[in-house]
RNA sequence: GGUGGGGUGGGUGAGUGGCUUAAACCAACAGUUUGCUAAACUGUCGUACUGGAAACGGUACCGGGGGUUCGAAUCCCCCCUCCACCGCCA
């Protein structure tokens, strides 16, 4: 949620910002009506405080009086409070309804923009930010797709993943399930050897922590849901991680905070199809290695570059060609203030395949979940929260396969094979 | 799942309807004293909303949510959670 404050603050850097990120216009009359809701709700606020403080006076005199003995008094003031209450209950409920009208109106609105975010609507309009092509693979034969390699070495069954499941859930085997371990393994230690805490979070959460990372109310439809428990399965690590600094208020000499963890991950991806589902390349469980970190805001625009830096070492040692994007306006998600893409081409369906995502929410995650630092003044500010995938395994699984396949069979990337114990997959 | 006992500012912990404006102690911070450390003394010491230029005020919050009452940390109901025992179990 945009904080209040800058509604008021700021107003036309919010407005500019929300045109950046492409908000329809009729969304735009909203920061006015979030002040006049403010104003209103403020003016309740001070009328209530007003006949509370009241109330809690006579209540007070009742007590004195009944002990001097005064019962007839006592019972005359409290006939007269009567009136006093009614109105208290009356302000209770205009007050409780205008901060909620107020919620409704900023919870609609994305996040503001950083400047140096592209204009632009779609995924064309993305900036790219750095491309490496390094290790462009070159093939004199024509290569296969990674779902015909898992076939052809026995590594993945879509096929049983069906029987047991459904799709959008592979079953992986032998060498497949070894890479994949392999790089879960490869991908915590680089993490962790960057000074990441590694976490083991619950898989499943509750409503109050999906709320939080705004997971709720905007996609309900894209998690799994355990009705029995109210439980929601995590769609990725972040939202575990992140919340487990909800609510909580941080000293400054805390920061960095930087954890990371290895989950699966669920996402029901309601509407996809083509494409875009086959394969690997869009799964309903897949893993994945998330790094957060929460960072005072002076700090947080460089920790988003350290970040950047760690998921490009990752996608160097193994020896992917990748290329980072920019993501316009219109393509970052919600509550991002900033994201950068990471993509690897995958050589048989020459195209590139987003494996990682890195933003910076500034306060718009640490707003609705209260998570606040003190500052040297020892005033209470919200921190800034950041996240990245480094990585996502199925798609990397993919290229891996598909980029360094040869005719002898599939080649391991040397920083990979201490994990897998296997240089070659044939 | 069953029964019983708990949940109070950063920590310990008092508080069974109105001298509570949540005591006291510890920790922390600032100051005084001091060659340094320590000690002693003094002060500060929660969060949020809100009025005010400021000084300084008001309100809410005792695990969460409802209720009773003129008045609730305190009484009643529901939920969460921790502990102990029982049952089940990798």
């Amino acid at each position: 949620m945009i904080e209040l404050r800058l509604f008021r603050e700021e107003k036309s850097r919010v407005i500019e910002g929300l045109k950046k990120k492409n908000i329809p216009n009729e969304s735009l009359v909203l920061v006015e009506k979030i002040v006049e809701k403010d104003d209103e709700r403020k003016k309740i606020q001070t009328d209530l405080d007003g006949l509370l403080s009241e109330s809690k006076q006579i209540s007070n005199s009742v007590g004195s009086l009944l002990k001097a003995g005064k019962i007839e008094e006592a019972n005359d003031v409290k006939s007269r409070i009567v009136d006093l209450k009614n109105k208290i209950s009356e302000l209770q409920l205009s007050l409780s309804s205008a901060i909620q009208d107020l919620e409704d109106m900023v919870i609609q609105l994305p996040n503001i923009p950083h400047t140096s975010v592209p204009l632009g609507k779609h995924a064309e309009d993305n900036e790219v930010y750095k491309l490496s092509e390094d290790f462009m693979p070159k093939f004199d034969a024509p290569v296969l797709p990674h779902w015909e390699l898992a076939e052809k070495y026995d590594l993945i069954s879509f096929k049983d993943g069906v029987l047991l499941t459904g799709s959008g859930f592979p079953v992986y085997k032998g060498k497949g399930a070894r890479l994949e371990r392999a790089l879960v393994n490869f991908f915590i230690d680089e993490a962790v050897n960057a000074g990441y805490l590694e976490i083991q979070p619950p898989l499943l959460v509750n409503a109050e922590t999906a709320r939080a990372t705004g997971q709720l109310p905007d996609k309900e439809g894209q998690m799994y849901h355990c009705q029995i428990d109210d439980f929601y399965l995590i769609p990725t690590a972040e939202v575990p991680l992140t919340n487990l600094y909800r609510d909580r208020i941080i000293q400054a000499k805390d920061f960095p905070i930087m954890l990371t963890g290895y989950t699966p991950c669920f996402r029901r991806e309601a509407g996809s199809y083509g494409a875009d589902v086959k394969g690997l390349n869009r799964l309903h469980q897949f893993d994945k290695i998330e790094i957060v970190r929460i960072e005072h805001p002076d700090h947080s625009y460089e920790a988003l570059e350290k970040m950047i830096s760690h998921v490009e070492s990752l996608l160097v040692k193994l020896e992917l060609p990748y290329r980072i994007l920019r993501l316009c306006g219109g393509d970052m998600s919600f509550s991002s203030a900033l994201t950068f893409d990471f993509e690897t081409y995958s050589a048989a369906q020459e195209r590139w395949l987003e494996v990682s995502s890195v933003s910076n929410f500034e306060t718009f995650q640490t707003n609705r979940m209260k998570l606040r630092f003190k500052d040297e003044d020892g005033k209470s500010r919200l921190a800034h929260t950041l996240n990245g995938s480094a990585l996502a395994l199925a798609r990397i699984v993919a290229t891996l396969l598909e980029n360094h396949q040869t005719p002898e069979g599939i080649k391991i990337p040397a920083a990979l094979q201490p994990y897998t114990g296997f240089t070659i997959i044939n």
